[in-house]
DNA sequence: ATGAAAGCGCTAACAT
DNA sequence: ATGTTAGCGCTTTCAT
């Protein structure tokens, strides 16, 4: 590859410089290359070959703009470093490869403010349709009012507005909250720590819930002080383990809404001296990859990342190409992994 | 917020409605709007007022086609989820933001057929430069001479073609690996193992060569059975390593050119009782987010991630507005990070 | 089977 | 300060 051209404002070949070569028109040329009805079969192998030839590009602004739509769909998350979000978006990319679509990815870094702008962006660019995560700052909908307006399909996915009728797709995370804390009693851990995230998310509070449900089925009085709040960074979980451990609290294990912070839990009680699973169980949610790899392995729960994006394509590909009037709520089964961090006897 | 209206195609307002709207026409609308010269205080106020009071959203689309340009730039990256590259692309866009640029942000998994149907989406999409470190796959470069062909700037970084006269953005490799191998020699190391990537690519070349002068530099004699082709991931690592072991080679260090592998062969280690760092000293490269989470921590180079996000997109800015026919080579000073894995006595 | 003409929504050159 | 006109590159009706 020999770069010696200089680089410059160069006009791309276009549909009318093809037609004015084939001495024919740009309706013609049009039709032949999207393999339409109504070319003869010679025209249409003559310009096939000379746009392969010319390196001919179609415009995908010019098509867009003529046919109003762009064949693209934006996706809005928190972040794309978190394995459960790449997954989502794998899921996504998969099948919109298959249907021919493109995707763009934004993040929002959890500011509601960039998921304002994200979503002014896309819906600039015309983008067909928005699937959407929803960042912790978010507390009100209104922002995703002007999608509708727009008449383009809106999906929510993982975290979503509860109690709205919008399309949505989420993993029963009370039922995964449930079983990894039934698992640890089960263990004979009795006195289970919870990390909670912001109540106002479903899956927090769901995952909440789940805690309490396994507690109760279980004749386990719930001790509201072992219930931490707002507990989901890494640095956040060593924070509350460290108080928890100042305080005295009784307490032999933890149920973290979050791997992040159920790390920075294991890894401030290793460095006590405390040993887990023997004397403390650890489990975490989400299955973000370095959960497989610190010592012990952290117990946790899968959210089937991918399955979860491939829903989420599927489902606007229903919208765009129906656009009946109803939405869709999709709950799909969590699966629990048991690891060491909590595996004793 | 109430979702009631039933979706369908909705004509969204244009500048077009507004001038109607406002007895006057589509010029002075997309002046007022644009805050562009030539407008009266009182025009520019009632058509700015109407389009805020009327949701009015101006088409992206069209203006490019307009224009001839998209205030968008392409990202391709191998994947999104490896925090050295969502780091690069948090520089990236953070540059963006101040210069009014979007981003689009595509994966390749490392696949030579993703990373050139990325480059023709792109390229259809008018995208106004593409920013690209290349995939495992990728040992030629001609998919991306139609880049420059179109006119737009082209920006490698982290994995780059060497030996090619196009814009690049690299850490010195070479240096982070001589540094971090010469601690473990300082450290007392003799044996140390290289876990290489494919020479074809100038990062592992170089890292193996930093690796290398490090030897020298110190007498200590090359073994090339300690050198161990193409072990990248958590998997090859673990699987490397116990090769080792079952050979017997005399080793008591590693220098990995990837964290993964370095992680994969650590626990491998642990798991035969070897402890770190008395007997075995390790470290990766590219500081990912989990080996300061894993304990030992692990020894690594961290590369600037965010840094060279920024220089990217600067350089991009820089090549879009002058556009003169050179290009520039950017090496960055990466950083050794020294941690547990490798610290003895 | 092919061509002519209009127009998607916007911007910019050229009037007035 | 405002209007008129043309056109970005494509698709789509309507002719022929």
């Amino acid at each position: 590859m020999v770069m010696k051209e200089r680089r410059k404002t160069v006009r791309q070949i276009t549909i009318k410089d093809l037609a004015a070569i084939l001495h024919t028109t740009p309706s013609t040329v049009s039709r032949a290359l999207r393999d339409e009805e109504g070319v003869g079969e010679v025209m249409r192998n003559r310009v096939k070959e000379l746009a392969r030839k010319m390196n001919y590009r179609p415009n995908a602004v010019a098509a867009g703009l003529r046919k109003g739509n762009s064949h693209t769909v934006g996706v809005i998350v928190p972040r794309i470093n978190r394995d459960f979000f790449s997954g989502v978006i794998a899921g996504i990319e998969e099948i919109a490869y298959e249907a021919q679509y493109n995707v763009i990815i934004c993040q929002t870094h959890d500011s509601l403010k960039k998921e304002e702008q994200h979503l002014d962006t896309l819906l600039r660019a015309r983008v067909d349709g928005i699937l959407v995560s929803i960042g912790l700052e978010t507390k009100h909908f209104d922002h995703f009012e002007k999608v509708l307006q727009a008449g383009i399909p809106l999906i929510f996915f993982d975290r979503v507005p509860e109690e709205m009728s919008v399309n949505r797709i989420r993993v029963d995370d009370r039922a995964g909250a449930r079983e990894v804390v039934q698992h640890m009693i089960d263990m004979g851990y009795r006195n289970i720590l919870h990390f909670a995230g912001p109540d106002y998310l479903a899956l927090y509070h769901d995952r909440k819930e789940g805690y309490l449900e396994a507690l109760e089925k279980n004749g386990i009085p719930v001790r509201e002080e072992l219930i931490i709040p707002n507990s989901l960074t890494f640095e956040e979980g060593q924070k509350a383990m460290e108080n928890v451990l100042k305080q005295g609290l009784r307490a032999d294990a933890l149920f973290s809404a979050s791997d992040y912070s159920a790390l920075g839990a294991l890894l401030l009680l290793q460095e006590k001296g405390i040993r887990i699973p023997e004397e403390f169980g650890v489990a975490g949610f989400s299955n973000e990859k370095f959960t497989s790899y610190v010592r012990p392995s952290l117990t946790t729960v899968d959210q089937q990342s991918k399955v979860m994006g491939k829903h989420c394509m599927e489902l606007f590909l229903r919208e765009v190409n129906e656009n009946n009037g109803s939405f869709s709520k999709i709950m799909l089964r969590p699966e629990v992994l048991l690891r060491d961090s909590t595996r004793r006897r």
